[in-house]
DNA sequence: TAGATTGTTAATCGATTAACAATC
DNA sequence: TAGATTGTTAATCGATTAACAATC
């Protein structure tokens, strides 16, 4: 990694490393090499953008061969820091907060879920493969006393700002954030607002306008 | 709106554009008129942002005064084609998609769900709030049999090629996309392919390297 | 070696911001 | 009217693409 560029990576380029190391991962075991234009092909990017992009980061490439694919891969998943394990804490057990306890427990080695939380007194005390659903009474307590890195939160909107003091005040290091306001800039936390009403209204538009 | 700019404007725009109508909402009835630079501050683009992205469809503002808030708010629910009515249906009942069921059955005008789909015996024949969880098998048959605009795709990445083959040869105009591929190209569809994953690696980057 | 492909520089393209005349 | 604020043009900034020397 060029120590001087990292903190100057525009998030278009982070955005698109996602998508390089999926296509990577699909490879991995198939293929030992794999050139820009190659993964230009399955990725939708030019060649010219991906030799740019990954060139931001180190010299990954052999010149008159291409990338090596488990290294590019390993490289990729090391720019990310998903090298490392984030314990998760899901907040809001409902359908949304059990679709991605279903989904990263267990199956995502950077991920380590601890436990859910909720308000609901008929799923609090359950324990689901394993990992407890806590009352969200809890939730001061349980951020002090264990190392949670990363929040998904998938409650109501309603219930956000009072959730929201909680984790401002934890060492939390982000918050993967469902509900659908966004939510301030914080100092130490990052926070990432994922609004899927808006993703289905800019579907919207290109139904009504390209045909 | 000025007709002939109407499919040349950035998707930069478009993205911008469920914001500003999500902040215009949360003012209806409270506001009559708001600002570029009001909206600037609660949004956080910049006034001269959305001055100009509004100007792209039209004169809505009105000089020395700013924007009507209600009337804003439905020329923007329009440009996004939010005025007519979808019909949806969901495919994979599982966690995720009982999640948008509940979250958009009812509560949403432009959006009507016709119904749910999934392999799962148990849960096929199960009406949730009225509406019916289907066999997968009945889909091509639905699909021929019903007016279906929009199809959230919310089934494992193993299932998605033979749902697509039923997709890509129906009427249907959109396919909101949670499977973790990206679906192909389509003359007639449009894809809008959200995958959560790869927003949580961003995330997963900004941990480690802005702090 | 000859062919292939990177990493990087320069050129182009597009998006954001600044500034201000028009005008309510 | 005077103050406020739009809509738009021009200037700036940033991101993508093209091209090619370096070299494996």
């Amino acid at each position: 990694m060029k120590e001087d560029s990292k903190s100057n990576i525009p998030t278009s380029v982070i955005k698109r490393l996602p998508k390089y190391r999926r296509h990577l991962k699909n490879f991995l075991g198939e293929l030992d090499k794999i050139s820009s234009s190659e993964l230009s092909k399955c990725t939708g990017f030019s060649s010219s953008q991906i030799r740019q992009d990954l060139s931001r980061f180190g010299n990954f490439g052999h010149k008159g061969y291409g990338y090596d694919v488990q290294s590019l891969y390993d490289e990729i998943s090391e720019i990310l820091g998903i090298r490392t394990r984030y314990n998760l804490i899901i907040i809001g057990a409902g359908n949304l907060g059990q679709a991605l306890f279903y989904y990263y427990n267990d199956k995502e080695d950077f991920i380590n879920v601890l436990g859910l939380f909720d308000v609901n007194p008929k799923i609090v005390g359950l324990k689901m493969k394993g990992k407890e659903v806590y009352d969200i009474d809890y939730l001061t307590e349980f951020l002090a006393n264990n190392s949670v890195d990363l929040v998904a939160l998938c409650v109501p909107r309603r219930a956000v700002l009072e959730i929201y003091k909680s984790l401002s005040v934890s060492n939390i290091k982000g918050i993967w954030n469902f509900a659908y306001v966004d939510l301030p800039e914080h100092d130490k936390i990052n926070v990432k607002n994922v609004h899927l009403s808006d993703s289905l209204l800019t579907l919207a538009y290109r139904i009504k306008n390209i045909e």
